[in-house]
DNA sequence: ATGTTC
């Protein structure tokens, strides 16, 4: 708990986790093999740390170069709540949730509009604009269960009568291609201050862009299903790296499967069968932290396993469709669902106590599910042989 | 996480 293991040549880890908090070994020694890159100089793992493919979740790292490996492939992915200017209670769940279904087939805007309004350039990629995208990508609606800080509420608007919708995605196949080019090319770790790294800032930083400009087309177009306009509440990234001067000196602030604690609320989603919550960051209260909270419960148990511990038979998926909280869960693929299920995740309500504990945030909202959508199954789309210029030909 | 299987 806050512990500092300081090992020879290592960065020091702060760990912001309770012994109630279950962090698995291999996160752990991820969290040690991450301290030991090249250039690292500090890590704070939150307690909804979890093994990930190129390093744990639910970290910050602290470093002299920019390991795009740490970013991982989901470069901009985050959290987006927006509030809906129709009464949660008068949301007709089950027709909500038949609606929703439009969210499997690709958005009918006009990309290229929306993306000049946002001044991005256009990219291959731009095709999935304003779709969730699998694993545990999700758009939720919710309603105001409880407000703890009414003052701080206010401040930013929330009404505990309205509907939320909260949007968990990223930049899709973008993001992808940025890691994966710079993995092709090589290189492990680039300096900030050099061409290739300001090639690689250039690219991360219009997939943060873009993934950001996803979510909130992905929140109209729930807020259509429900016929109801939306306006932000805050958006906030949790796979990203930031350029930071200090004083002469560049360094790069990682954040994998962690918010920054810098630019407003955070929310911080449960799994889709508990509550989440709109936490307000305590920044000022440790800095040992890196400007960074928990971005969720995170996982308790990998994909792989979930398919043995929750039977996708009928009854299971009968389940597996409702939340405790009587909402229910959109989702047409059998096998994610299992793998997304809320026992595949940690406690919420541990990770929350663990944060407000060591004094890095406290409860502002809780909000709990009413509908949540996941992507489908995907179905091979026939009759698209056209050769297209491959992704991985891809130039910006 | 991924136009998830070149």
């Amino acid at each position: 708990m806050g512990t500092s293991p300081k090992v020879d040549g290592c960065a020091p880890i702060h760990v912001f986790a309770s012994s109630k908090s279950w962090i698995e070994g291999n996160a752990t020694l991820q969290l040690q093999q991450v301290a030991g890159l090249p250039g690292v100089r500090a890590v704070a793992a939150m307690p909804d740390l979890h093994p990930g493919k190129y390093g744990p979740v639910g970290c910050a790292v602290l470093s002299d170069l920019i390991h795009p490996q740490l970013v991982g492939s989901d470069i901009g992915c985050g959290m987006g709540l927006f509030q809906l200017d129709v009464a949660a209670r008068k949301l007709r769940l089950d027709q909500l949730a038949g609606r929703l279904h439009a969210l499997d087939q690709p958005w009918d805007g006009d990309t290229g509009n929306v993306l000049a309004d946002a001044g991005l350039h256009a990219t291959m990629f731009d095709a999935s604009l304003g779709s969730i995208g699998g694993g545990n990508h999700f758009c939720e609606f919710q309603a105001i269960e409880e407000i703890l800080e009414p003052d701080i509420a206010a401040e930013v608007g929330l009404d505990r009568d309205h509907a939320y919708v909260l949007v968990h995605s990223g930049s899709r196949g973008l993001g992808f291609s940025i890691l994966e080019r710079e993995m092709r090319n090589g290189q492990a770790a680039l300096d900030p201050v050099s061409e290739s790294g300001s090639a690689y800032m250039d690219a991360h930083d219009h997939a943060v862009q873009w993934a950001r400009l996803n979510r909130r087309i992905i929140a109209e177009r729930a807020a259509a299903a429900a016929r109801a306009d939306l306006r932000p509440v805050n958006d906030l990234a949790h796979n990203m790296v930031e350029r930071h001067d200090a004083g002469g000196h560049v360094m790069a602030l990682h954040r994998k499967g962690a918010a920054a604690s810098d630019r407003g609320l955070v929310p911080v989603p449960g799994s889709r069968g508990t509550l989440s919550y709109l936490v307000e960051p305590l920044t000022a209260m440790r800095t040992d932290a890196l400007a960074s909270l928990a971005h969720g419960a995170g996982r308790k148990y990998d994909r792989a396993s979930m398919h043995g511990r929750v039977r996708v038979k009928k009854s299971d998926v009968a389940r597996l469709e409702r939340n405790p909280y009587g909402g229910i869960v959109v989702c047409g693929d059998r096998g994610l669902l299992a793998e997304e299920a809320p026992e595949a995740y940690k406690n919420i309500e541990r990770v929350i106590d663990d944060i407000v504990e060591f004094g890095l945030a406290r409860v502002v909202a809780t909000f709990r599910p009413l509908v949540t959508f996941k992507k489908a199954q995907s179905s091979v789309v026939a009759g698209s042989t056209r050769r297209e210029k491959s992704w991985k030909e891809y130039r910006r």
